[in-house]
Formats: C-alpha cells, structure tokens, sequence
RNA sequence: GGGUGCGUAGCUCAGUUGGUUAGAGUACUUGCUCGACACGCAAGGGGUCACAGGUUCGAAUCCUGUCGCACCCACCA
C-alpha cells in the first residue's frame, strides 16, 4: 500500500469519527467497574466552536481518554445551556430583523420562536465538539431546559423556598434597559471612563443667597434626591444640620441630614442622596427613614413621578416638565444647560469614574430598586467553606482556592430572579383574591387588571402610596409604617395567598377560588447550571446513573466562571445530595491572541477553531493547544504553535511510514512476545530506547494525572522526535538494511513495540493520527481507544544503556562539528583515531562502531594507545577519549588552532564557577558531600579536557 | 485601596523541592535533495534570568523592596 509522505488529516479524521461512532465507544453504563466521570460545562446554544471551548473540551478528552484506556468507565457527558439573556437577545435581534417586536408578539408567541430557533440550530456546537474528537457520550446529551433539567430546576426552586431560603425583597440592582431586566454583580462589566464631576449649588430654603454645593458625576440622578447628607463631624456644615435645601429646577423641598458615610474631603463633602438610584443612598435613606423616589425608569427614561414632593402630592412650582420621558443623557444635557442659566453650576471637572455595563450587550446599567427573588446565601456559603477547607474539592492549581474564599466569605444574597422571557418560570403561584399587594407591579398590564388609577411600580414609591390609599383605603400612618421599613410587597414562605408548585394549584386553600397567577419572572440562568451535574443523571429522581456517578471527578473550567458557576454547583451539591459534585477542580487559564488580548468579536481578533482543523488538522490543533495548556496561566495562540503542531503530526507520520516499509509479517506476528523471549537479542540501542520509553511512560502518566497537558506533550514532542527519530531510528538503520536476520527482527520488534507505545500515549491527545497509524501497523479491528495505557516497568530502566549510549551520541556529535567546522563534503568518509582513556570506552564504541560510522561518515575506526597525536587532524574530546580526525588534504590548520582555541576559552570560563566553589572554604564544609565531590570531579575533567587541547594546538603547529 | 499572576534568547514560552555549561519551538547563519520526513537532516551563533537589596557555601528558583504588564475583588458623590 503506498502512504502518502505528508500526514493528511481530513478524510482519515472523518474515517476514525465513524468507526468510533459505529463501535459505540464512547457509549458508558453503571457496570462493576470504576466511573470516572467528567461533566461538561455547557456552552450556550448560541455558541460556535471558539477557541476557549476547543481548549476547554479538549483538556477534558485528554484526561476523559487516558481514564479510559486506563481501565475506567468513562463518561463524560455532554449538553447545552439555554443561556438566558444572551440567547434571548439573539433571538430578539433575528426577529427584528424580520420587523417583529418581542413586546408585540406577547410572550407565549416569543417563546415558541425561541423553541422554534432552538430546534433549527440545535446542538450545532456539539456537533462542532464531535469533530474536535472530544469522545462525550452523545447518547447523554442534556439541555438546561429540557424536560428533566426543568423539573430538577422546579423541585430544587420549591424545596429552597419551602426551607425559607429564597424571598422576594426590594433591593438595588444593575438593570440593563436594553436587555430589561436585572442583572448580577458577576453579569455586569466594570471599566473605568473618562467623565466629568460636576459641581451642582443647592439653595438653602428661605435663606437667600445661600447655597450647598454637592458634586456628582450623574445629574439626572438629582431628580430623584430626597436628601442631602453631610459627615455629621464636618464643621463646614454643622450650622446647616436640620435646615432644608431646594432641589434645583424641581423645587422639592429635601432636608440636609447628617450620616457617617460621607467623606468630608471628596468633592464639597455634601452629598446629594437618590435612594432609588444608588446602593449607597439606598442604604442612608433606609437609616434615615427617607422617603425614595424613582427617577429613571426602567428604559433609562426620566419618570413623570419626580414630580412630588416629599409627602407625594405634585410640586407646584415644578420647572423640570421637559425633562419627563427624556432618556438618562438627553435629560442630564439639558439638566446641565438650565443650571447654567439659572447659575446654580458651579463648576465641573474632568474626572475617571467607572461605568457599568451590562455582560452581554454591553449598555452602561442603570441601579434601579426593584423587586427580585434572592436565595438566601449565607449557610449554603457557610457549608462551602467547611468543605472547602476539609479539602472535600481540590483546586488545580491551588492558587485559585483562596480567591473562591474569599467569595464566599463576603456572599451576598443571590438574585436570581430576571425579567426576561427565555428561561425557567419561576413556580410560584399568586391567589388574585388573597395574595393582595404582592402581586404589584408584577405584570405591566396589572394597574388597569386592579382598576388603580395611574402607575403602579413598587411599594415605597408616589404610585404605590396614591394606591394604597386610594384602593386598599390604609391610612396614612399606616401606609409610613409600612414603607419605613420597607417590607411591602416582600414575600417569603411565611406570605398570604403565595404558593409553590411545579404546576398550577387546584384551589387556594384561604379562600377556595382557583383564580391564580403566575410570577412572570424567570430564573438566573445559573440556577440551573449549578444543578448541571446532578441534573444530567436524572436528579431529583434516584436514578441508578445518579448513583453511581455522582459525585463526578473533575470540572474542567476556565477561572472566568468560578464564582458564577463553580462555587454554586458546590453549594447546590452540598445542599441537596450532601456531597460536593466533584472532588478536583482543574481550572485552565484563557486563550489570547498573539499579542496577549482576550479573543472577542468586537476586537476582531478571533482564531476559529475550525479553520485551524481545516487548515493544519484537528491532531494539530489538539496537541498545539495542550502543548500552550500550561497549568495556571494563560495562553497565547499564533500560527506558529499550530505549525509546529503539524509538523510533529507529519514527523509521527513519516516515522511510521519508516517503519512500516522496514517491517515484515513476523514481525508483526512475533510481537510483542519476541522481545520477552529473546532479551538476550537486544542491543545496547535497543536498551537504551526502551528505558527512555519507559522513563517517558512515567514521566507522561504523572503529567496528565496532575493536570498537566503541557508537561506532557513536551515529554512526548522530546522522545518521539529527539530520541526515537533522532537517533533510534538512524541508529536502526544499519542494521534494518543489513543482512543479519536476527537481528533485523529484533530492531523491527523494538520498533513495533516503540511506536505501538508512543501512539498510545500520545492517543488521548492526538485521537485521530493515532489510530490511523496504530490500524495500519496491526491491521486488527480493536480501537486504540480502548487499548491499554502504557505502565512504567521498573525493570525497563537500563542505566548502563543509558551512558553508554550517551558517549556514542557524543562521540558522532563531535565527528559532525568537526567534519561541519572543516567543511568537509557530506559525501566524503574519513578515518579517525581514537585514543582510549578507559577500556569500558573502548567496549562502548567498539560495540557500537557502525553507528559511528554510519551516522558520522566514518571510514574506519583506529584505536590508540599512544601518546602520539597524528598530525594534520583535528580533535575532540568526549569523556576521557581524544578523538582525531584525520584530515590530510582537508584540513585548515589555522582555522583548527582558532577552534581548539575558542573551546579552551570556553572550558577556562566554564572552570571559573568551579574554581570558585572549591576554592570557597564554606562550601567545602557546608555543601552536601555528593556535591563536593561531584565538582572535583567535574573540575578535574575540565582541567584535563583543557590540557588535552593545548597539547593539540602544539601537534598542530609541529 | 486589597489581592493574584507575570517579567528568562529577536519572538512565544518551559525550567518540579535552591546544586550539570539556564532549555524548547520559532526566527537567524552555514552545509545538505544520500532508500521516513525540505512540514526534513546536520552543525552553529544568540541570554547580567526586569531592577536593587537580603538569606545561603551556593539563587532564574527562597525573602524584602522598586519598576513595568495583565487580571480579580472592593470603593468611588
């Protein structure tokens, strides 16, 4: 059969996928043997293969394939994450494209669009993760909102909530008025922008010509100040302490109050609080009993109810009307002008100020006080942190342990709910005749299902108070109490008419009407990926799979998603199974361009996975990434790495090749127990290869078991290329083209069994180049997939094999620098005399002759016991050999003596560190023995190499 | 403000607990189409290991500080 002489990958890539498919060999089932299972982090169904995946997929191969063939059932089980917003919006954006508005369709036809998207593009990036050879078992392919995972989704939500561990309260959240809806700390972007500081004069009421000045970076904001707050010991105002100011251009009237959270020496030490619209003053007004008032709406547009006072009646002397219904920045560029003109600006500076925006359309957010759900964190967090520190989960590489800590040492409450439509429905259920003011603001068209005049958002606000006394007839100090503490509207186990079911109630037990409504909330999207692992397998159900593979092995995750993903599977593990969902966590770093950038669209820096298999094959990509994988870092990906990659699949290729056309069928049949057999037939480069084999096979097993891929496609890169072909496969050559038989079948042998063995450990990174070469040499139907992994053999390890060979290696290496220094032609054999130090040297290279002379072109070999130098040669030495080539006619005697020169130079300097050491009274008395002596020795060596030298620049000038 | 990581050859990076002449790939120079491979072979040049101190007989490696880069957390009127 003729091979091609370059490896070409894609129609092998697509024979091997095939027949792996058609074996079922990625298929696994609770048996009797030991899981070792991995669950996929699952991209989003919007995803496309980029980078991080193909990197974060393959690492999990690697090690799902290593298990694999080392005796274990393998599972890793593969699925797709709903994604939330980021799905929601590319849906939106499709459907805008066709004219179609989410908010005029309604939800129910929104949600089958999105299903129906769903369905077309399907589970295309598994698809994309099948051709990167990732070896999932598809038959487990699981989705965050299908059937199962949704039910897993509602039993977890209810038993949480029955628990009293989830609550509805009213906080400050970071609110994408693109997206229209809340978002988490860890959705949303930080980023430092350049803005302005302005200096904004507040009048004092009824004193003319006063001021307070207070300096902000949002003027909008103003609209909604209840207060102004100066440090209680800032004497500058301690005279204003109880008086009141006049909102610019509105007119309310606010107090001046006095709360240790002010810096006295930023800005004027005056600070203008917006309750609604800032975390900070949200929390002053809470201490202060002030009223909050919603400036900015939820589409980041100036709200009709900055137009009350403080008691909520409408202010007379309002001059802020054409402010109403304008966007955030429009409104603050006429804000600006009118207090130009009107002289109250008194200032405003350049000045940094960070700007939020949200993770996936990037919108700066607005803090808008809302009503979400949270999951109560404080125990679950405390439970982490136990297991954390029993060590019940490992970090790889460690360092990332104590950030995950920290974490969770300052948890805050998690808000998971989200106003989106694409998601899981929150299951609860509100009785319209009990559940009373909880269901508030719950549904946009909920005003005019009440009948309540005007807008209705959340309690604490104008709206709600105009509502509570208007319809629910409470009186006004009631209705005080009631925002002072700002309990309205918050619900938890304990509330009225609320309940939790996966379906629908039959009655409401109160009153027995089955009028109900659902919350129109979805959860977080993290909610259900923090039951991914006990999901998959069936959870809640106790399914036999469930059983026996949770808890898993490993995660296998980028740090981007420790604290959104990681830390809540733990937390969501604990509490429902009592047992962490994994016992390691290996965390790789991020994949950057070659100039180190994070790889995004917007950057336009992106290296698609797929044109990397295309262009260089899927082998090349896997082992180009895994050779970057380096533990803790994070790497940077070129053309380059993926070029060398090639490479190294070709030089696999081809040394196949070379071993295939040199075999015969004994060979091939005789193995592997010919080399058992006849030990005695091994030749001392057969040792020699076999122990580094073997010193390999450790040294690999080790890597990947700590999680290290770099470490060990840089084993295997070094063996394969710079030991077996190299000089195995040279060295195999005189006697593979030689007529000695037995020896020929010996040197084919070692060869099988070398390459069988290098392709195994090579399998888990390189699937697909491997079983084509391991299929070619044993033409046998059994997948190297499912071989057995290489063990490291004690009695393999051959020292004596080692250094002897090490002193041929050295011996033809000086040979060819000699011959390359002297320019001497390739084709051109020449003569050496070798002068003897040791009669062991003179056995190694006796033994090893035809190596020397095949691979240094050498015609004869002489050996010498005397201490005349042949003249016109030039010299090496290795060991305690002097090497002499002779070179009459060839040699240039000048440039000879430059030679010798520069080595002696170099011995002088290299002698120097030595020298120093052993002339160092302290490091005789305080090194370890071994390594005094082995400087002796090594300067001893040195000291005779150097006077060796000399000697032959002397014979040369003779 | 708190934390983490990084700074080694022109470039991209290895370098395990301190102890061979600090390595690899690539790029560069020179020579090779001879029966695996020019996606190759052979030989070579190239580094004050960011800087300054300290510990030690001995430091790229451990400690302290400085500078530069990246990231994370918190605050920010």
């Amino acid at each position: 059969m003729e091979i091609s002489k370059t490896y070409e990958p894609k129609e092998i890539e697509k024979k091997w996928l095939n027949f792996w498919e058609e074996q079922n060999l990625y298929h696994s089932e609770p048996n009797n043997s030991k899981p070792f299972t991995i669950v996929i982090p699952p991209p989003n169904v919007t995803g496309s293969l980029h980078m991080g995946h193909a990197l974060n997929n393959l690492l999990q191969d690697i090690i799902i394939r290593f298990k694999r063939m080392n005796g274990f059932n393998s599972c890793w089980v593969p699925g797709t994450d709903h994604g939330g917003i980021a799905t929601q919006n590319v849906v939106e954006r499709i459907l805008k494209k066709a004219g179609i508005l989410r908010e005029n369709i309604g939800r129910k036809k929104f949600l089958e669009e999105m299903w129906k998207w769903r369905k077309e593009t399907g589970d295309s990036i598994l698809s994309q993760l099948n051709k990167l050879g990732c070896s999932c078992d598809w038959d487990k392919i699981s989705f965050t909102m299908d059937e199962k995972r949704s039910k897993a989704v509602n039993h977890a939500f209810i038993k949480l909530y029955e628990k009293g561990l989830i609550y509805r309260g009213e906080r400050i959240v970071d609110w994408c008025p693109r997206c229209g809806t809340a978002l988490n700390e860890s959705e949303v972007e930080q980023e430092d922008e350049k803005g302005k500081l302005w200096y904004i004069k507040y009048p004092i009421q009824n004193e003319n010509g006063k001021f307070v000045t207070v300096a902000t970076t949002r003027p909008e904001t103003m609209l909604g100040d209840t207060a102004i707050a100066v440090n209680p010991n800032d004497e500058r105002y301690k005279k204003l302490l109880g008086k009141n100011a006049v909102l610019p251009l509105v007119n309310r009237i606010i107090p001046i109050i006095a709360d240790e959270m002010v810096d006295p020496k930023f800005g004027t030490g005056a600070v203008k609080i917006t309750p609604a619209h800032d975390r900070n003053d949200a929390e002053t007004a809470r201490r202060h009993n002030l009223i909050l008032i919603h400036a900015i709406d939820k589409e980041a547009k100036i709200k009709n109810s900055i137009i009350n006072d403080l008691n909520g009646q409408p202010i007379k002397n309002f001059e802020a009307n054409d402010l109403v219904g304008k966007d955030r920045y429009e409104a603050r560029k006429i804000l600006i002008e009118k207090l130009k003109e009107k002289e109250l600006l008194e200032k405003e500076e350049e000045y940094i100020l960070p700007i939020t925006r949200c993770y996936r359309c990037a919108t700066a957010t607005e803090p808008l006080i809302s009503k979400q759900w949270f999951l109560k964190m404080n125990d679950m967090a405390k439970r982490a942190l136990e297991s954390a520190k029993n060590e019940e989960t490992k970090f790889f590489p460690e360092k990332w342990l104590k950030p995950y800590l920290l974490w969770l040492e300052n948890l805050k409450d998690w808000c998971i709910s989200r106003q989106i439509w694409w998601g899981h429905q929150i299951p609860l259920w509100y009785c319209m005749n009990c559940a009373g003011e909880h269901i508030l603001g719950l549904y946009q068209d909920m005003p005019e299902k009440f009948n309540i005049p005007g807008e209705v958002v959340s309690p604490g606000t104008m709206g709600s108070i105009k509502w509570m006394l208007e319809t629910l007839k409470l009186t006004p100090q009631k209705i005080k109490e009631k925002v002072k503490d700002y309990e309205v509207g918050n619900i938890n186990i304990n509330s009225k008419g609320v309940f939790a079911s996966e379906t629908q109630p039959e009655k409401c037990p109160h009153c027995g009407k089955s009028d109900f409504i659902r919350d129109p909330d979805v959860l977080d999207t993290w909610f259900s990926s923090a039951l991914w692992p006990m999901s998959v397998f069936g959870w809640p159900e106790e399914t036999k799979e469930l059983k026996y593979y949770y808890p898993t092995n490993v995660l296998i995750t980028g740090h981007e998603i420790l604290y959104l993903w990681v830390a809540r599977m733990i937390m969501m593990g604990l509490e429902f199974r009592n047992h962490v969902p994994y016992h390691d966590v290996y965390i790789h770093g991020i994949v950057r361009d070659s100039k180190g950038k994070k790889m995004s669209k917007s950057l336009g820096n992106v290296i698609d996975p797929l044109g990397i298999m295309e262009k260089f094959g899927t082998d090349a990509l896997r082992f180009a990434l895994a050779y970057q994988g380096i533990p803790g870092r994070d790497m940077q990906v070129s053309d380059e790495n993926f070029l060398m990659a090639r490479n190294f699949a070709n030089k696999l290729w081809n040394v196949s090749r070379f071993v295939m056309m040199n075999l015969n069928q004994q060979a091939v049949i005789l193995i592997p127990t010919c080399r058992e057999n006849n030990h005695d037939s091994l030749e001392l480069t057969d040792k020699w290869i076999l122990s580094e084999l073997n010193l390999t096979i450790k040294n690999v097993t080790n890597a990947i078991e700590s999680y290290n891929p770099a470490e060990a496609s840089r084993l295997l890169y070094e063996f394969i290329w710079s030991k077996y072909c190299d000089w195995y496969v040279e060295f195999s050559k005189t006697r593979l083209y030689g007529n000695d038989e037995k020896t020929k079948l010996t040197t084919q042998n070692v060869h099988i069994e070398i390459l069988e063995k290098i392709l195994k450990l090579l399998h888990p990174i390189m699937p697909f180049i491997t079983e084509e070469i391991f299929q070619n040499l044993r033409q046998q139907p059994k997948s190297i997939m499912i071989s057995d992994y290489p063990k490291y053999d004690e009695s393999e390890t051959d020292k004596t094999a080692d250094e002897e060979i090490r002193e041929v290696i050295e011996v033809i290496t000086a040979i060819r620098n000699i011959r390359s220094e002297m320019n001497v032609k390739q084709s051109d054999l020449v003569d050496i005399i070798i002068r003897i130090g040791s009669d062991e040297s003179e056995k190694t290279i006796n033994e090893n002759k035809q190596y020397i002379n095949s691979l240094a072109k050498v015609k004869e070999i002489k050996f010498s016991k005397t201490s005349e130098k042949p003249k016109l040669s030039a010299s090496a030495i290795v060991g305690n050999c002097e090497i002499f080539v002779l070179l009459e006619g060839k040699i240039d005697l000048e440039k000879e003596k430059i030679r010798l020169e520069s080595l002696i130079n170099k011995i002088i300097q290299e002698s120097k560190v030595y020298e120093n050491k052993i002339s160092n009274k302290n490091f005789l008395l305080k090194a370890n023995p071994e390594e005094v002596e082995r400087v002796k020795q090594k300067l001893q060596e040195l000291q005779n190499k150097k006077k060796k030298l000399e000697e032959n620049i002397k014979t040369l000038s003779q």
